[in-house]
Formats: structure tokens, sequence, C-alpha cells
RNA sequence: CGGAGCGUGGUGUAACGGCUAACAUUCCUGUUUUGGGAACAGGCGACUCCGGGUUCGAAUCCCGGCGCUCCGACCA
């Protein structure tokens, strides 16, 4: 994409009431915009963005088995009356609404209870088991207070994946592969070594749940981690009796805050016996279906890996979750050689299929680094009268810094690896 | 929901109760310039969040509302 074509201008300064880092560069760089607070639209570079997580995260869904669904926002109050979570005081996070009717409406800020509704059409038998189902969709949540820019948002993004068993220990089984391929995704963006698999509350039928807690010091939440790190625990959970049982002494754990970035529930049949979603066992007796639910949120994912992996010049991307792999910058002046030759560059690498933002604008050098710095995509190259008289072209990591000189064959392979 | 702070051109800031609300940046025009946010000249852009009050006079003081941020509580 020619950057001429991108509507969004990057901004020297954040608004003033943008404290938090991920939502001052995220706008700085054009990637958002605030509504509300706790409320932002993305722009063009976030849209790529957030695509290219998802992207990442359905691969792995897949890998599971799991099928894609997109369940509706609005929310039929009957089914959630079932499960007892219409209820304001066991729910406080409800974005109500009316028909005109003067009915009441929700809107979804997890779909447990329609999921396993919907089911009931389509699991009858043991036969029909194990399913594992997710989407990727908008949840609304009226928190009384929104903060920390994207981290925790009234309406966000997030991938629920829920999965129907016959059996708990099949459930079980099936909890660990999603804990693998969990932290298979937070490897793949560029968080694996700073996210921890963390023991937190488990809820009504299992001991507990597992979270995965990215360190940093923008984190609502609060962790124990081992000295070897080997073990987390949260620290809403880390009572003596808990410490022992996980066999942890208090005195190795060290205190650090951490973003919730994913969290996973064993829900037994919390859902599935008051909306009687039931099957028949092999001998011919109903029972009910044992479920799981896996969350992770695609949207403060992205505010996460702004938060941790910037640099004091701007946000750094890793590869595969970068808007684009590539920014091309012509120095082109008053001269067109270096002008023809960028855009040349410019085909050459769309031809390859390599992800490329061509800053094309007529605009002093510096500025153009500056904004390549801030909008953070991995590789830099640069086209201008000194690369071609060199006959080389140069490279520039983002993360690292490092720069080479290279010619364009060796660096097309390279880039189309 | 409790507490604190802040609301002034798109953005960041300034202005004693008193001139036409200032400066920087962005943006527009032109000239020049092109390897780290260039230079010069000219220009556009604000009922100072909303409503009320005090005052000869309010961006400024008072009351109410709304919004934003932070701390706390809350967070299936």
């Amino acid at each position: 994409m020619k950057q001429s074509q991108l509507f969004t201008k990057t901004r020297r300064e954040a608004p003033k009431d943008e404290v938090s880092k991920n939502a001052q560069l995220l706008i700085r760089a054009g990637f958002v915009h605030k509504e509300l607070a706790g409320v932002y639209s993305y722009l063009p570079l976030g849209l790529k963005t957030l695509e290219k997580i998802n992207r990442l995260i359905r691969s792995e869904m897949n890998k599971l088995g799991a099928v894609e669904v997109n369940l509706s926002a609005l929310q039929n109050p009957e089914i959630w009356q079932a499960s007892g979570r219409w209820n304001d005081q066991e729910v406080d996070v409800w974005f109500k609404t009316k028909l005109k009717n003067e009915s009441e409406l929700g809107l979804g800020f997890t779909h447990e209870e329609p999921l396993t509704n919907l089911l009931r059409d389509h699991i009858k038998s043991y036969r029909d088991l194990p399913r594992a189902i997710y989407q990727i969709q908008t949840k609304f949540r009226n928190e009384t207070r929104a903060k920390s820019g994207l981290m925790r948002g009234r309406e966000f993004l997030m991938k629920d994946l829920y999965s129907f068993h016959a059996t708990q220990t099949e459930q079980e089984e099936f909890y660990q592969q999603v804990l693998l391929v969990y932290q298979n995704i937070f490897k793949q963006v560029g968080l694996g070594d700073r996210t921890y698999l963390t023991f937190a509350s488990g809820g009504a039928f299992s001991k507990y749940s597992h979270e995965f807690q990215t360190l940093s010091e923008a984190g609502e939440d609060t962790i124990y981690l081992s000295a070897d790190e080997k073990l987390a625990v949260n620290i809403e959970v880390a009572t003596p009796e808990v410490l022992e049982e996980l066999g942890l002494k208090k005195e190795d754990l060290v205190p650090h805050k951490a973003i919730e970035v994913g969290n996973i529930f064993s829900l037994g049949t919390r859902f599935s016996e008051p909306l009687k979603l039931n099957f028949l066992d092999a001998e011919g007796k109903e029972q009910p279906v044992w479920m799981g639910s896996y969350g992770l949120g695609p949207s403060r994912l992205l505010a996460t890996i702004a938060e941790v992996l910037s640099d004091e010049n701007g946000l750094v991307w890793p590869e595969g979750v970068a808007p684009f792999s590539v920014h091309l910058i012509s120095l082109a002046g008053k001269s067109d050689e270096v002008k023809q030759a960028s855009e040349k560059l410019y085909q050459k690498l769309v031809q390859n299929k390599i992800e490329v933002l061509f800053d094309d604008r007529d605009a002093p050098a510096g500025e153009k680094f500056a904004d390549a710095d801030l909008i953070g995509l991995p590789n830099r190259i640069v086209v201008s009268s000194k690369t071609l008289e060199a006959g080389k072209l140069e490279f520039k990591n983002r993360q690292t810094g490092e720069v080479t000189n290279i010619d364009e064959t060796e660096l097309i392979r390279f880039l189309a690896k």
C-alpha cells in the first residue's frame, strides 16, 4: 500500500487525556481513534494489525479442530435468566436495552449461554461429541471504570472458544491442548518470553482456572512468579494452602504486575444443566454435556504488544503481527531517478507478495524516518540517490536497529522467505 | 460506585477578573529544500465543554451538569 493513500496522519504529541503508553502510541501512529472512554475505532493500520492477530489465532484454533461461528451481539434475556446471569447482582457489566415494545435485550458480554442453548438443536448423542466452537466477536461490558487505554474497554474484540464433551476427562484433555495452543499463540505474537501460565480462581466446577499473564508494569493484576519462573500464581488465589498444594514457598515468590491476555476455564455442567444441553450416552442414558471456555482478547493482545514491545521512538511490531512487513522509504526529492527506482522496487516487492507500506509522500527525510519508527514495521528499506549510487539498498531492522546494505535480489529472497 | 485532578483552534500549551483570547505544531498558498520531524513569507482555523449565577466586565470567581484521566472498590 502506498502511504499517500493512507488517510491517517501521525502526530507528534499524544492527546493529553491519554496516559497509558499503548493508547498514546496507537493514537499517535494512527492505528486507532478514541470515541469514548474505553471505546476505540480501528483505522486502517490498526485494523490490519488486528486482522493479522486474528488470522494467527484462527490458524491455531483450526489445529484444535475448532470451527468458527458468529453469534449475535443482541441477547435474549430468557436464556440468561435460566443460568441466573441476567440478574444485576450476579453480573454487573451488562449493557441492557429495550425493544420498542418495552421487552428487554442485552448486549453480549460473553456467549456461554447462547451457544449452549443453540447446541441443543445439534447435540443429541455421544456421537455428536466432542465439539469445539469459537468466534472472534465484539463484546460489550459496562465497566464501572474503563482504563489503561485499550486494555480494559467497554467494547472490545474477543476470541471465545467453547468445548463440549461427553466426559470430564475428555474435557480436561482438551483443556491441556488449548493450553499448549495458547502458549504457541503468545510465542508467535512476540510475547512468549514474558507470558506465564498462571493459576487463578476456578469457579464452581474446578479448583483452578489458568490465566496467561504477560509481565508489564501496565498490568492490572499481580502474580507471584516462582524463582525458577516455572510456576505463576495470581495473588488473588495465593493463600498459604494453595501455595502448599502447588509446592511453593512464599519466600521464593516474586510479585510482578501483569496483563491478563488469556484465560481458560473448565465449566463442568454449570451451563449445560440449567440450559438442558444433554446427550444420550452409549447406554441410552441422558447426561449433561461437559464444557470448557477459553478466552483471548485480540484487541487486548494488540494493546499489550504495543505496550511492552515499543521503545522511545514508537511501536515495534513483531513479524506476523505487523500491519505490513516492510516500510519502503523513498528519499526522492526532485530526483526522478530515485522516484522511478523506488516505484519499481515497490512493484517488485508487491509481485513477490511481500506486504509493503510505500512512503511515496513528498516529505523531508527526517519526517519519514520518524514516522517509520513510530509506526514500527519490522523492516525498513531506504531508496535514495545514495543507495542508487552504491547499487545497494539500505535495510534496517526496527527491533535491533541494525542497518545493512544489501542488494535487491538478496533482499527479496530474505523477505519473501 | 467513593476519592482526586483536568476540560481553551485538529493537537500540545499560554493568558492578573479588564485591549481584537496568545504561542507552537498541524493544515492551505508560494519560494526554496530533501539522509533524522528543514527555511522564509503569507494565510485558514476557538461562542474558551454545557447550563445557570456573581460582576460595569468572566476563559478566569461560585453552583449544577456532562466528559476525560488517575487512585481505590469491582472485574463471568
